[in-house]
DNA sequence: CTTGTGTCCTGTAGGC
DNA sequence: TGCCTACAGGACACAA
């Protein structure tokens, strides 16, 4: 699943290959992709556009287009972005935007759940209403022990379902929330207002330096293929996984005999050591 | 406001 | 072998 460390990975590779690009062609073979506008406007608006620059948004990866244009990308649970040649048509290509020199932009999406999001920087439309109420990137100086401290305080929820919600820490999603947890040695289950002092600021060091390693993974693709870079090479953080993927296997802390379990939390699959993780 | 649940979507795994 | 169902999960709508 294309989280913080992933769409990250994929606009750093694809920066330099779309700059200074014009969008000479678009095709749309499931119209349902595109967000917003309707697929008529999306096609007429962004035809003509040269890239500017790549940022990105928690999970949004937002491709800058000149005049305060911008099309933001969310890969869901199974996309991911292809550079591909003019006679290349990749399985699942949900939206197609022809370059100027001759490559195309692929959106692949099997799911199609992900979305296409054509705006202007000012008028930022209901559709992407989530990213406007994110919280701070994870991987900046702005999250700090603090900050999470004062998130996490008195409610009542699991530590597990605040770490997934992007209001709170954006960009953030199953694989590296378990993983964070793991390394903070937190149990997923615990009411997030009772975490101790100094829990919090484990978990607050443990999500920024599991995000900021995913990174410097490439991100991770399981085992099904899902989550290419741009260029379908794969990530490598999944050999790095401690419990994603893992349950039934020993805990990889040294010294622990832990196994590592799986239980579900909001209707999502989760990962612990019930040994190490408390 | 907070928390939990259902929905979207489709390929795949597992059951019979 | 082949059909069918359950499951995966990010974001959001909605209920309590």
């Amino acid at each position: 699943m294309p989280e913080l460390p992933e769409v990250e990975t994929i606009r750093r590779k694809l920066e330099p290959r779309l700059v200074g690009q014009r969008i000479v062609g678009v095709f749309v073979p499931r119209p349902s992709i595109i967000g917003c506008p309707g697929v008529a406007a999306f096609r007429r608006d962004v035809a003509g556009r040269s890239v500017v620059r790549l940022s990105r948004r928690g999970k949004y990866l937002i491709v800058e287009l000149e005049r305060e244009w911008r099309l933001a990308f969310h890969l869901r649970l199974s996309g991911h972005l292809e550079l591909a040649g003019p006679n290349e048509h990749p399985a699942f290509e949900r939206l197609r935007l022809v370059l100027s020199q001759g490559m195309s932009l692929s959106f692949i999406e099997p799911r199609a759940l992900g979305r296409a999001y054509l705006f202007r920087e000012q008028q930022i439309p209901d559709a992407l209403a989530g990213m406007t109420r994110m919280g701070p990137e994870p991987v900046s100086p702005d999250f700090t022990a603090e900050y999470l401290a004062d998130r996490l305080r008195a409610r009542k929820a699991s530590v597990k379902s605040l770490l997934l919600d992007q209001r709170v820490c954006c960009g953030v999603g199953n694989i590296y929330s378990d993983e964070a947890l793991f390394r903070a040695r937190v149990r997923p289950t615990r009411t997030a207002g009772r975490l101790t002092r100094p829990e919090v600021i484990r978990l607050a060091r443990a999500l920024t330096r599991v995000l900021r390693d995913g990174i410097r993974w490439c991100g991770t693709t399981l085992a099904d293929g899902r989550y290419l870079l741009p260029d379908q090479a794969r990530g490598r953080f999944q050999e790095r996984l401690a419990v994603f993927g893992r349950e039934g296997r020993p805990c990889r802390r040294r010294n622990c005999p832990g196994v590592i379990r799986r239980i579900r939390i909001g209707n999502r699959g989760t990962r612990f050591c019930p040994v190490c993780q408390r």
